[in-house]
Parts: structure tokens; C-alpha cells; sequence
DNA sequence: TATGAATGAGCGTTCATTCAT
DNA sequence: AATGAATGAACGCTCATTCAT
């Protein structure tokens, strides 16, 4: 829930031993379960340090408070979202729109795989989401889709590029959160990207003035 | 967040009297302000009851529980919606697309109108959202706008029906909730919604085959 | 302990009914009998709750948090202390140097009555000292004793009088504390505050010039 | 704090070589530091350590808990103290009142320096104050003020003697401590001061019945 | 019908100390 | 000798809900 301190987030040290290293996997992944099992207003330091089989002082080794483990879950998600962006969007062998295609594919996939945790996440993003770290997680991913959007919108102005690329950017975040709040079939996911599909499609070339 | 005990939600008495509604009233305002002014983590029964100027115990002999309250004020921000989905989609006066536009334009404004009061109960959502309530006031939008859709893709499957108007009726709500998670001026509200509607015509006017 | 943050302390609601007094004395007497029996680390305000037979939800009803607690036993402390600088020093019926005598009795008799309190409570100051409400308290015994001052000193400036009363109520307070951390017998009680007594009237005879 | 047990106190073992000394000077610094910088609430000995540029483990070698930190900063402060009094009371060449007041300004004058140490250790107090060793630090000046008091009261009887040296020193102490809770200027500490031995010389002078 | 005092489980977090390496 | 990861009891405090009045 959206509370007004703003404390501080990110890791209390950094594991210099694979020793650390691992219990940050380890605790990382009792969290992951927790939130998929009990979902997030369950989601208590103890939960996790006890499903993690480590003492609560040890998890406080590792992260300074609670939203810092929930932050940094979201923040590796983030950065496997920006890597599938990138893998997906700058892959020259294939036309630009059908690129965005396999992106809506890929990326509402994975929105369906793990949407418990996914849903939980955001519930406890109240606790999270003003940490300033997460702006430049998110900078990245921004600048490759604008980069993707100049590749197929050349002859548009910055802005309306920009604005373009912002609904697009939404709409793939809010509508894939959206869908996946509801357990979905292959079949219905795949129908549901080619929709999405469609709908950028004929968007990006109504823009690009090709009709 | 989300609880896995599921309450009984929804109203414990019907007021029978205009001196019980005026206090339910009375209530929900204050729940809005506490919401809006404090947040969904300070959204306590006790503040609420206290702004309200009511004691707990009344409050709690007119909803049964915490979220009792969210949900209410979510049906009727509910309730708001599907009228104003009502009065735009089914003036006759204009052509579909017109309509739709005038639509987009003022959901968007209206969800950036009291951002924090959404905001706030977005946050607070895991508490009510599981209610099984929640599906009828939904249904309601979704019979306009499959009208809506009728009208606008009249040779269309009934699938390709559904289909399409699913994914405009989440886009809609998935992309104007995090839209207005950003204060917005004026012009960006207007410009943001004019792509919007512009995605929206791009893909019916695919989908409808006239290009 | 010396805590940066300053929070609120006092009382959190007025008791408006006799039920409510008798609950705040019962969980003052509560917390007397924890500082004086366990001392100031173990003072807790589960501790108070449960030697007051009332639960921590109770306890927190009628304070806002553990430092109003021991703030209130030291106002209570002070205010009667107040009251026996007023009734010894303002008592016409006697000269001067003998109220302050009776006075010196007075004081470390009470200082060594409930030693262990006192001990206790002072221990705790870092918690509740840098409070604000402490300083009004305060005043009322400097007035007394300024008082006090302008008639046993009436020649001297008002510099003289105001630092001759300084030394003599931290002397007052900070010896009584010192003298009372040991356990006492009467005798000894009686020979100190005597000896306090004639170091008071050695040095204020000297200074009234009377010598 | 007051704490019912009373442990082992005073140093584990004896520095045999200089490389131990230094380190123990170490903590001893980081520890006046913390303290001084942090308060007694924030006084861990994680902090220390790590101001100390030590592992918690090399701490606990050379001091055996916290409270034996404390109580070697406030040793070596009562030995500092003891050696002022040593020099400035056998100073032959002046007459006692004189020596006295001497005292009384340098004595207050270094309570006023590093008060926040001072303070912060005086709140840290009910940690260490029990422990044994503290009564034979305080015998010496003990010893040295009773030589004193031999000399500036020689016809007085043993226990008159014995009771001014207790108010004396006493006085010293709390009101030297209470004072410079205070922030003071120079002035302020020379004034304070002189009214100090102001009150000590009429003292004295009275019972030396040379008056 | 209305009140609001009372409850107590549960939360996030700290820190002195130990001990395997 | 030195390290620092690990422990877990303990703390202050909140808040949804009940129920005697």
C-alpha cells in the first residue's frame, strides 16, 4: 500500500562469496513462493526467511527490509522483460512488425507463466514502486523501443513518436497484466497476442502513413 | 493484498430508512477522503469512522468489514463507468468511430480526475477484489460494448467479436489506470487519449474489413 | 537511550469517564511497579500491560507510545515536587534559611523514599526527556523559587539572584538524584540534608552580605 | 539500562603486545566516536567495530560485552578526573580555598568539553555501572579530597569531615554533569563555576568556625 | 440502535553474542 | 589470531473486529 516514507531499498551488502550469493538465491526464492502460495498481503519477512530454512537476522543480512526483497524481484523481472525486448525487437532478420509480433507472443506468454507471482508482485507494489532505482531499470527498456520506433516510423516527429511509443509501451504492460489476472489457455494466449498484434499493427501503419 | 480467506462482502443491512443511507453516504465520503488523503496502507476502519464522524460500531452495522467499504466505492466508481459507456457508445446521433473517440477521451479524463482517490484503491484492491459480486457490475459494460461491436463489425464471428472487444474494453481500463498514475495536464490528457483512439479506429477499421 | 527522532508524547485521549481514569492509574501503577522491580531495560510495554491486566491494545488506547508512559510518571513526580517547593518556601510563617531547610529535609527524604522508582525513571530519560511538554512543568518550580530568591537575596542584581537559584536547584535536584542511588538510613538521610542545608545558608548569607 | 544480570565486566585478557594495546586504543576511539556521534541508543557493537575498522570477532576478544566498553570509557574518564584533582588539590603552593576553586573551573570546564561523549556515556550508565570495579576508581579520589578536607577543616571530627568531602564531591559531580547538559559559552562556565566555589568556600569557611 | 473500550495476533526490525572457518 | 555469517529472542506498535453497555 502506498505509504509516505520513502526508505532506503536496494541490497545491504554485496555478496563478495558465492556463500551470499547463494543464500540471496535462496531467500529470493522462498519469497518467490511465498508470494505464489500465501500472495502478498502474507508475504512477512518471517514467511520468507522460514521457507528460506535461514533465521530472520540472516535474511536481514542480505536485504535491509522487506520491500527490498520485493524490489529486487521485480527488478530481475524487469530485466529479463528488457532482455526479451532486446533479443526480440533488434533481431534484423525479420521485418519490424512481425518482430513486434513475436514480442506480443513472447511477452503475454511469459506474463501467463508464473502469474501468481506476477499478481502478488504487483498487489505489494504499493511497498516498492517509489524506490528511485527503479526509474533507470525501467529507462532501458524505454530507450529500446524508441529505438524500434524510429526504425518503423522514419518520417514521424520525435513526439509523436514518443507518444506512440508510450501507449504502446503501456498497453503491452497494463493489457498483459490485465490478461493474465485470469488463468489462460495456449490457445486463448495466442489468440489474444495475435489481437494485440493486430491492433499495433494496423496502428503503427495507419501512422506511418502506408494506408 | 490478496487474502486467501474469502468474507462475506457486500451490504449487511438494507437501510431502510433515509436516516441509514444518509449515514452509508456519510461513510463512503469519508472513506474517499481517507483514501485520497492517506492512502491505501493508512486506510484504516477507524479513520474512516473518525472522519466520518460515526463511531465503529456503526460503521460496522452498515458493512461488514473492511472491505465491504473498498468494494463498495469500486462498484460505484463501477456503476459510473458503465453509464458514461452507455451514454457515449449508444448515442445514435453520431457514426461508431466518433462515438468511440468521445468515449476514450472522456474515460481518460475521468480516470485522471481524482487519480489519487484510483490510485488508493487500486492499491487496496487484493482486499476486495475476489468478490464474487464484482462479475455482475462487469457484465453490465460488457453488454454495451458487445452491442457497440455489433454495430461496428457487423460481419465479424461472434469469436472475432468478443475477441476484439475484450482486448479494447482491457486496454481501455489496463492503459487509462496506469496512464493516470502520473499527474497529466490537460493537453496530455488529450493527446494521449487521441492515440488511443486512433489505435482503437486503426484496428476496427482493419477488423471491419474497409481497408 | 539519546534517540534522534522526536515523537509525540502526552496523553492520547482525554478519559472522559471514571472508567478510563481508573484505567490510566492502573497502568501507571503497573509501570511504577515494573520500573522499580525490573528496572528501566526490562520496562516493555508488554511488561506494563500485562502487570496492569489489561492488554497492549488497551495500554496504547490510553497512550500513544511507551516514552508518554514514563513521561507521564516523571510530570507526576515533578508536579509534586512543585507542590512541596510551594508549600515549604512559601510558607510566611517561618524565616527564610529555615523553610529552605525544611525544604532540603523534604526534598531528599522524598528523593530516598522510592529510590528504586526514581533510579529507574531516570535511567529511562533519554527516552522521554527532549519532550516539550517537560519544559512548562519545569518553569513553575524555577517561579518558586525565583521568588524565593528575591526575598532571602533582595539586594542583589538579577543576574545574582538568577544564577545563585541555578546553582541551587541543579544542586538540589542532581544531589538528591546522586545521594539517593544509595540505600540510606534515616540518620543519614537527617545528617546530609543538613549538611546540604548549611552549605545553602553559608553560601546565601555570604551573598546577602549579611556577613 | 538497569539490568538484573550482572556479568563480567572489565577486560578479557591483557594486552601482552603493542599490536593488542593499539587495537584496544582503536575500539576505545571508534567507541568515544560512536557515542558521541550517534548517542547511547545507537551505541552497537557492530557500530563500533565497524568504526573501528575491526571485526566484531577481534571486539569480543578484547573486550568481553558492551557494557565493558562503556565501563573502560568512563575508568578512563574517572582517572583523568582523579589526576586533576591529584594536581590541582596537592598544589602546595596555593592556599586550599584557592586550589579549590581552581579545581571548581578546571572540573567544569572539561564536563562542558565533549559533553555529548559525556552525556551519551551517562546515558549508557545502567549498562555498566554495577559492575565492581567502578568502587575502587572512585576511592582514590576519595582519598586525595579526604587528605584535602583534612587540611582546610583540621579541627573538625572524623565523620563531620567525612560528610562535607561526600557533599563536596557529590556536588561536584551531579551538578558539574547536570550543567553541561546544556550547551555553555565560556562565560556561562567561568560564572557557573565561581558560584560553585563561591558556595563551597562559605561552606567551608562555616565549618572551619572561622567565621 | 449506537457506542467505543477492549482485544491480541501479528508485523517489521534490531542487536548482543557465538563459533566454524 | 582474526573473521563475519548466523542466530533468534525480544521489542514497540497497529488494527480489524467484537460485545457489554
Amino acid at each position: 500500500m502506498t505509504d509516505r516514507r520513502n526508505p532506503r531499498i536496494s541490497v545491504r551488502k554485496q555478496p563478495g562469496q558465492a556463500r551470499s550469493a547463494a543464500l540471496v538465491a535462496t531467500i529470493l526464492e522462498a519469497a518467490v513462493r511465498v508470494l505464489a502460495e500465501e500472495g502478498a498481503t502474507r508475504f512477512t519477512t518471517a514467511r520468507v526467511a522460514e521457507k528460506a530454512g535461514v533465521s530472520i537476522g540472516s535474511l536481514y543480512q542480505y536485504f535491509p527490509n522487506k520491500a527490498a526483497i520485493l524490489f529486487r524481484l521485480q527488478t530481475d523481472e524487469w530485466r529479463e522483460t528488457t532482455a526479451m525486448l532486446r533479443d526480440t525487437l533488434e533481431d534484423a532478420g525479420k521485418p519490424p512488425l512481425a518482430r513486434l509480433r513475436v514480442l506480443t507472443h513472447a511477452f503475454i506468454r511469459s506474463e501467463c507463466a508464473e502469474a501468481s507471482v506476477r499478481i502478488a508482485l504487483d498487489d505489494a507494489a504499493p511497498l516498492y514502486r517509489d524506490a528511485p532505482e527503479a526509474a533507470e531499470v525501467r529507462q532501458a527498456g524505454n530507450d529500446i523501443l524508441q529505438r524500434f520506433m524510429r526504425e518503423v516510423l522514419p518520417n514521424a516527429t520525435n513526439d509523436e513518436r514518443t507518444l506512440a511509443g508510450d501507449l504502446i509501451r503501456t498497453t503491452f504492460g497494463a493489457v498483459g497484466k490485465a490478461f493474465s489476472e485470469t488463468p489462460r489457455s495456449d490457445v486463448e494466449i495466442a489468440a489474444y497476442a495475435d489481437a494485440m498484434a493486430d491492433m499495433f499493427e494496423a496502428y503503427l501503419l495507419r501512422l506511418s502513413g502506408s494506408i
